[in-house]
DNA sequence: GCTTAATCGGATATTGTTGTCCGGTAATTG
DNA sequence: CAATTACCGGACAACAATATCCGATTAAGC
């Protein structure tokens, strides 16, 4: 649902939110402590940097830092720097009216990406940080998962 | 947001739903019809009827059969079928509380995977189809998609 | 029972995503 | 200006998702 590179980005995002006071943060503690691997963190580090979300000084004490406020960013300009949601805005099948440019199916499908996008536009990074702008860090291993399947009705 | 692999289990069995009166019909056609790869469909139409949704029958005059009713079959159980949504359980940062196995990012995560499971549920096979029993067709093409970066505030 | 239609199912190819590596370059410090 | 630190950026490797191919198997019809 969600990729990988994704789920990294929001990890350094918050985790940066959490230290903007450190000024700039070297790629490899992020790294570490976010639990993403280095060499990976890099190349997502230098789109969020590009996306104009963190500055980017190299040399001796450079690294990363958050430029923006947490307030100001969502969840959603996180996720689209690195892997941009994409919405249906139309299908070949189904133009059945020239009001109508999608089938059934794809306006299901794209309102329930709507749903999802409207999630992450509502959620500010900051309330992701918050409170845990204390002692909190990622630690080690891996998101557990499970089939939609084998769960009784949620939400 | 959805594979490959999900539109074409759907497209797939919207189309069957919309022929369940014609018996068992060949892979070939179904492919040609709703535009999916056939050597890749019959892999998924297999997954369908592994799980009970179609009747699968070889040699002369075999073929695909809806054997369930489009009213009680879900989008959610065609997707979890061939490409289970993944909801997200527990994370291993955050684990603040004993009640509370998720941090902040996950249960937002997982509340947006949420809201699409919800979708997919209680939605029908047969809201999809429908009137479609008429003429309708995939013809030829893809579904054209667009970053939800560039579209304004959307839902 | 032979021929033909059509799925089954496994081996293989292609593509995209994820992840690694490393030489290059910029900035700071002394 | 030399040494060190750390990002830059591109090439490459590993893996998973997507897609193809083809022989084996099953069923129907004559």
């Amino acid at each position: 649902m969600f990729s990988q590179t994704a789920e990294y980005a929001l990890r350094a995002i918050i985790w940066l939110a959490e230290h903007q006071d450190e000024g700039s943060v070297g790629n490899k503690r992020i790294a570490e402590d976010t639990d993403v691997p280095a060499s990976y963190l890099s190349k997502i580090l230098h789109d969020l940097a590009s996306a104009g979300f963190l500055s980017s000084r190299r040399g001796v004490g450079g690294g990363f830092r958050l430029i923006v406020s947490p307030d100001e960013l969502s969840m959603l300009d996180v996720v689209n720097a690195v892997d941009p949601l994409r919405r249906i805005r139309s299908c070949s099948h189904g133009n059945r009216t020239p009001f109508d440019p999608m089938c059934r199916l794809h306006q299901k499908l794209d309102e329930a990406i709507g749903m999802v996008e409207k999630t992450l536009r509502t959620t500010s990074i900051r309330e992701m940080a918050q409170e845990s702008l204390a002692a909190a860090v990622f630690p080690s291993s891996e998101v557990e998962v499970v089939d939609a399947a084998s769960v009784e009705a949620t939400t």
